[in-house]
DNA sequence: TTATATTTGTGAATCAATTCACATTCATTA
DNA sequence: TAATGAATGTGAATTGATTCACAAATATAA
């Protein structure tokens, strides 16, 4: 897979299909369906067969002519490609209403994605325990980050010092972060970071009540 | 505006630029500054300047050649087109982890996204009180939502309750349905449903991660 | 064992989005 | 007031993503 990938390069629009295609590849497997085709995946996600069959061929061929894809299998490959066939170890930074919720977000420890440390400035939030882990000082970040080797960071503090704190994260050595500040932050080349916007699709939302009410959804 | 939107077909990447447009012309307004060219737009959202200019144009010519767009007026514009100029009654259903971020999240009322109702079936939490709004019983729902006039609703419930939710809202008459239940959900053709994926930017850090690692990263 | 029905995998064709490139317009300066 | 420079707005060209359509492979039924 890893060689396929450096080959051609897949869009980000075949990979988010991808994270759907596991989503509902782990419904299929905990209702004991043994196959699937291209056409019921399309189906269940509204895309067309030809759509998920070609998503798939960028990564090999997993299925068996004239029955489909064997649904465990498919799984396992796709979380391969995904990385979700390991753990990841983050942390999380800014604990406060986002924050919060992402500790005990279930979604995420299914997937692999252990957050190990939590960091705040707040010295009320300090020391406190969050889901059993305790609060660290921010002002420790880079000693902590790299000392519990640290992979993923996920950044929820306010918009204000987002960037002062991921200077410091990238400081730490530290190649992906998810930023759910509404704000645009500059990290090197080599650093992916990917924005997690919660209003976007609400104003998406918006837009549609207001331009597109000619009747009927458009619905993604 | 909404002639125009309804006579080309703008597509959903669009949308999602003008968002991060409005969201980064409140800066430059803050700033106080005056205009702002397509190329400095482009180089601040890492998009090209024809880029920009073909989104806005297929809403309109707010520039003025040789000068930029004024950043005040585009504003403005932006917002009208997302319809951010108005307010919108909003009810949140389900009180657990997400919801309760969401509750606090003030980038939505700043946007004009009021949050009036908020349900749950969990009796310790109906008629708690969150922020001002006291938990209601989602017994009530079609009531409540139909003498609230509320516009839309933002689903946070867990994901194997969350289709029996979402039909209820529809039969309340709701168009327009935000989902955070990482499941797929089946509404109407003339229901407007979008899915807000916590998962998948995690996921895609992953495969870049495991998969993208030549060097450099691809921000998105 | 053969025939028929399915369904994949994939080049080719189509459709959609992005970028190019330039005429046009306006601001500014001499 | 004319000349220069800057930046828009937009058809045309290009690039990219999706869908088509069909040969190849396999399952299943006769």
């Amino acid at each position: 897979m890893i060689s396929e990938s450096s080959k051609r390069r897949i869009s980000e629009s075949t990979i988010h299909r991808l994270s759907l295609y596991y989503r509902l590849l782990s419904v299929l497997e905990k209702e004991s369906k043994e196959t699937v085709s291209s056409k019921e995946l399309a189906e269940r996600e509204k895309l067309t067969p030809a759509q998920v069959r070609k998503d798939l061929s960028f990564f090999g061929s997993f299925g068996t002519r004239g029955l489909g894809y064997p649904v465990s299998e498919l799984k396992r490959r796709i979380g391969e490609i995904l990385g979700l066939d390991r753990q990841w170890s983050v942390a999380l930074i800014g604990v406060g209403n986002i924050g919060s919720a992402l500790v005990g977000y279930k979604e995420f420890q299914r997937q692999g994605f252990n957050i190990k440390l939590i960091f705040d400035n707040d010295q009320r939030k300090i020391g406190s325990n969050h889901k059993g882990i305790v609060v660290a000082d921010i002002k420790n970040l880079e000693k902590e980050l790299r000392e519990n080797k640290i992979e993923i960071v996920v950044i929820a503090v306010p918009a204000t010092v987002a960037q002062y704190i991921v200077d410091d994260v990238v400081k730490a050595g530290i190649k992906a972060i998810l930023n759910f500040a509404p704000v645009n932050l500059k990290v090197p080349e080599d650093v992916f970071l990917r924005n997690e916007n919660m209003s976007m699709e609400l104003e998406y939302l918006s837009f549609a009540l207001v331009n597109l009410f000619n009747g009927r959804g458009t619905n993604r």
